[in-house]
DNA sequence: TTGTAAGCGTTATCAT
DNA sequence: ATGATAACGCTTACAA
């Protein structure tokens, strides 16, 4: 009982005229009369004609979908991409077809395989935290397949980029907290595969340096997993707290650590700010109704969603090669709210 | 420069056998030699073959991908139904196409349209608040397209569902305010378009009624587009604090009208619990690092996009028509937080 | 203006 | 065991 689909050719059988003709009057065609366009145009009305996207797929040697690969969906950031990346692909009517790495390599290299292998134009990629090869992406992007990375970049891949200002992030979050007189300032981060460790420590450190401060390589704890277990956030904020020298503020880089870590201290019954101060990447709505309100450094999470798709559906459409590839950066925004930094005396 | 995939053909050629031969090889036949076999194989594997799903798609008549429409990807409830649905979708090779209706009816009669003419396999859908004529779904349904509905839903479709019971989470919700000792109990919900608005607003009822209150309409506020926009739940809250008899607690009945209430609230000067009681629909993680920590009813989301995957691909996979479709309702937790609400003195 | 036929990549049927 | 051919639904030279 499977529901038989309406064909050009039920039009053509339908009108007694051929295949060929149906399907110049349905893509309107000047060279065709008027009154067989509007025949064929009301059967095919009649009969609730719906063009099928695989043959059309088929024979352009497009699907006008797009691949897009993330980590994990159910994350505020990356669930604002998509909704960025859905966003343009609806104007543009480009389907989205969505997958999740859930941090694994293995899985990445298979979605994107999958995906590849000609049932998407495109992808979007944000790399898993266990990817360090990259074979497979550059396999890929050698056969001039489109590839658009974001938040999760590599400078292996020549290719449009689009991420934010991850070392102004990091290094705004920190001066912000040293501003407030902390001399002991943690941060809680990611594997050290990831682009985006990479760039927010480096604002960290730099803003340290920049205020006469030593980087202290216990004060940085990488999650490799980014927080995928929790035990993972748990024991790394442990560790910060069972040395001589405990830290009197935690900057977080990214959502799902700025929940952890805030988690972790309450269990730990360690007030925010008495005990100590935190500042995280987070683009949850609830911030700034935490306890007490939080300051963060929110990502404009939708415009890279959009951005990354524009330049993808250009790279797609484009007749000729890109010249030279686009690195988009967006500017992450702190927003401050004092409650949650505890002013410290600033002696010296 | 378009990249030019290897097919069968090239295999065929470089080999100077057939076609079909190197189908049936690759599709590992009884019916070739084992000799043919291997040389099939190395020499896909030396070309790097990929099948072209979509050539496989038009020929087998199916595109082992299903269509998601909710209203919403950047939403704590439906980014992990979406993860549910994703982790099914990928352990049965099926890819996963979504599509935001943003809560309008047009989008989402045009993502259906779209999915539905054939470049889908079915369909998961949580209808749009402004959903009342159910045609578009109807006529589908009745060409025997694989539907299944969850959250949302309607009961003029006859095909498998799945959602919360809805009726406990809202009576639960707010029995527990009402044995706080709290009289005055708003409730602030979505259209009354909605199926899950009936449910939990039932339950809300049913909760006052069994412990001899009553039900006040003006304690009832409905916001339309769910809060798609904020100024609809400033608004809503707005009018309960303007009325006369000011509720003494809120019983949200989503994860926007929560965090939306909250912030409202918050504006307006009103501490929660002190002023005014809280209780909502919340599925995020900072429930509980809220301040006060919230007592929310979670939902099962990711379970809830599991079971509605799985039983989209039985519809999909079953060779004869389903007897009896099945309504499945997945059970909601109150998580009870105490300090969100305030212990009032109950005198009677 | 309309029809015929080839082709997109694959598999299934029928020969050989 | 293998090859030729048709078919899936559609578009587009090329003919008529």
């Amino acid at each position: 009982m499977k529901f038989e689909a309406v064909t050009i050719k039920d039009i053509a059988r339908a009108l007694g005229i051929s295949t060929s003709t149906v399907s110049r009057a349905l893509r309107d065609s000047h060279e065709i009369s008027p009154e067989t366009k509007q025949l064929v145009l009301d059967c095919a009305e009649k009969l609730n004609y719906r063009p099928n996207p695989i043959a059309l797929s088929l024979k352009e040697r497009r699907s006008r979908s797009i691949g897009v690969v993330v980590c994990e969906i159910a994350n505020n950031f990356f669930s604002q991409v998509i909704n960025g990346i859905e966003s343009i692909a609806y104007d543009k009517g480009y389907n989205v077809i969505i997958s999740q790495s859930r941090e694994s390599y293995d899985r990445e290299v298979i979605d994107l395989q999958y995906l590849a292998s000609r049932s998407v134009d495109g992808l979007l990629i944000s790399l898993s935290t266990e990817t360090n090869d990259l074979s497979h992406l550059k396999a890929l992007h050698a056969k001039g397949f489109p590839i658009v990375l974001f938040d999760r970049i590599t400078d292996e891949i020549n290719t449009h980029k689009v991420i934010v200002d991850n070392f102004k992030g990091g290094y705004e979050a920190t001066e912000h907290l040293i501003k407030n007189g902390h001399k002991r300032i943690a941060v809680l981060t990611n594997s050290e595969f990831l682009s985006i460790t990479h760039e927010r420590v480096a604002g960290y450190k730099e803003a340290l340096i920049a205020n006469g401060q030593k980087v202290n390589e216990n004060y940085i704890q990488h999650c490799f997993y980014g927080g995928m277990m929790f035990e993972e956030i748990e024991d790394a904020v442990n560790k910060l707290f069972t040395q001589r020298n405990k830290p009197d503020a935690i900057f977080a880089t990214s959502d799902k650590l700025t929940t952890g870590c805030l988690k972790t201290l309450k269990r730990r019954g360690l007030k925010v700010p008495d005990d100590v101060s935190v500042v995280g990447f987070s683009n949850s709505d609830l911030a700034e109704l935490i306890d007490p309100p939080l300051t963060v450094v929110r990502q404009p999470a939708f415009e890279m969603g959009k951005d990354a798709t524009e330049l993808l559906l250009q790279l797609i459409e484009s007749k000729r090669p890109i010249k030279e590839f686009e690195k988009r950066i967006l500017t992450p925004e702190l927003q401050i709210r004092e409650s949650s930094i505890k002013k410290m005396v600033i002696a010296d």
